[in-house]
DNA sequence: AAGTGGTCTAGACCACGTC
DNA sequence: ACGTGGTCTAGACCACTTG
């Protein structure tokens, strides 16, 4: 929430303080066209190189808009881009003090249901193991687990009971992925999910949901439930 | 959701997609020391600087972890940090084709509140402006905003009606800032917010709550209200 | 003490897209 | 066409932290 502090002089990092504080005194206001890089670079007394990685990484962030020949403007919307560090549930919860608990309430191999091939756009027919499970914090429900592993592309998984540990802590080490993607949404509990995590009839869930593909094959796909109580949040 | 192109051997995008190539395919495996930068640049026969920024960046996406000294590791543990762009609300219609709308409910300037005053850490009697406005996605109701101004910070907002734009389209544009924090969770709608999103009454609502700082004295403050078939993505 | 990453420099060439 | 950013190189010195 702070600035971070400034560095020596002549390094990327002032470059990139300078560049902001300009920015934040409307030395620079938004859509604004800065100074090419060599120019910079001069007035900074440092190498281009340098000046070029500070607003790489300003253009990574959301604060700085570049093209080719047309140069480098402050965005106009300025895009936040936040950063969110989706870590393993385990993790999550210790990094809060609490301890950990998982349990699993139900592993079954079936074959997928039609909506799940419809959503992952796989074969009907192609076989999965489906996994309910809840994860604690301390003695409070923290997040209920429905998870679908694609045998075809993990057969592995059929030697692994999640008894003691969620399917997720074994996928992650297990099996390589190339491509994630997550949704996050707010729905009303079904009666089982409502049930595991103690809430009432009718209270709200936060929904995220993932799906990992290895080369474009879907490998896993998760749908994870929270307590009302539960907050996301950015980091940086 | 595809692997990246791979590009010219001896850029720092072949150098990254093969490290990728390396991970997937198990020659290093989670937890696993990779070789220092110099013997890699010898067997990617580039220079040691290529490996450094394909590494940095594979290190920015959680994919290893570094240590003076220590080398270089592949994550033990994938913290996917996923990336959220959060755009205007006004952008984030139009990308997806439909018109869109703006319209203000309520505007009025106040004390701050005790809850808001303890929750943004200002002194009590702070004056402030507070908005109530919805969004439009082509007729549908998209978003609900309730928001509040500090304006000892942004005095120039006492002149903005936000009749025809809202909050944040000016704010962007008028005020900077140094730092935001943004939360995510799902709550029922109040009387209120359920009207305006017309929602039946108990019905879920996706909540993302957003604070913005300049050098530590917030700005501004807003609670964003979703209807319940609202998803929120990750790129990348 | 020594090895590893972190960063800067000076120079070069290239790729793109605007003018 | 040509100006702007995109990237690579070779070398150097520094900063951290582990053995």
């Amino acid at each position: 929430m702070t600035t971070q502090q400034s560095s020596k002089i002549g390094t990327y990092r002032a470059v990139k303080a300078e560049i902001l504080r300009r920015i934040r005194n409307r030395d620079w206001g938004p859509g604004d066209l800065l100074p090419p890089e060599v120019e910079l670079a001069e007035d900074f007394g440092c190498a281009r190189a340098t000046v070029n990685r500070a607003m790489r990484e300003l253009t990574d962030e959301g604060v700085l808009h570049r093209r080719r020949r047309a140069g480098t403007r402050v965005s106009a919307e300025p895009v936040r881009r936040a950063r969110l560090d989706i870590a393993l549930t385990r993790s999550e919860i210790e990094a809060t003090g609490k301890t950990y608990g998982y349990k699993l309430l139900e592993r079954k191999e079936e074959n997928a249901p039609a909506w799940l091939c419809k959503s992952l756009d796989i074969a009907s027919g192609t076989p999965i193991i489906h996994v309910s499970a809840l994860h604690f914090a301390g003695n409070k429900p923290w997040q209920h687990e429905l998870r679908w592993i694609n045998l075809n592309v993990a057969p592995e998984a059929a030697n692994e009971t999640f008894t003691k540990t969620g399917p997720n802590e074994w996928l992650v080490s297990a099996v390589p992925f190339s491509d994630a993607a997550v949704e996050f949404s707010a729905a009303i509990a079904n009666s089982d999910t409502a049930h595991q995590l103690k809430l009432d009839k009718g209270a709200p869930v936060f929904v995220a949901e993932r799906t990992t593909w290895l080369h474009s094959t879907p490998i896993t796909h998760a749908r994870l439930s929270y307590p009302p109580d539960y907050r996301m949040r950015t980091t940086l």
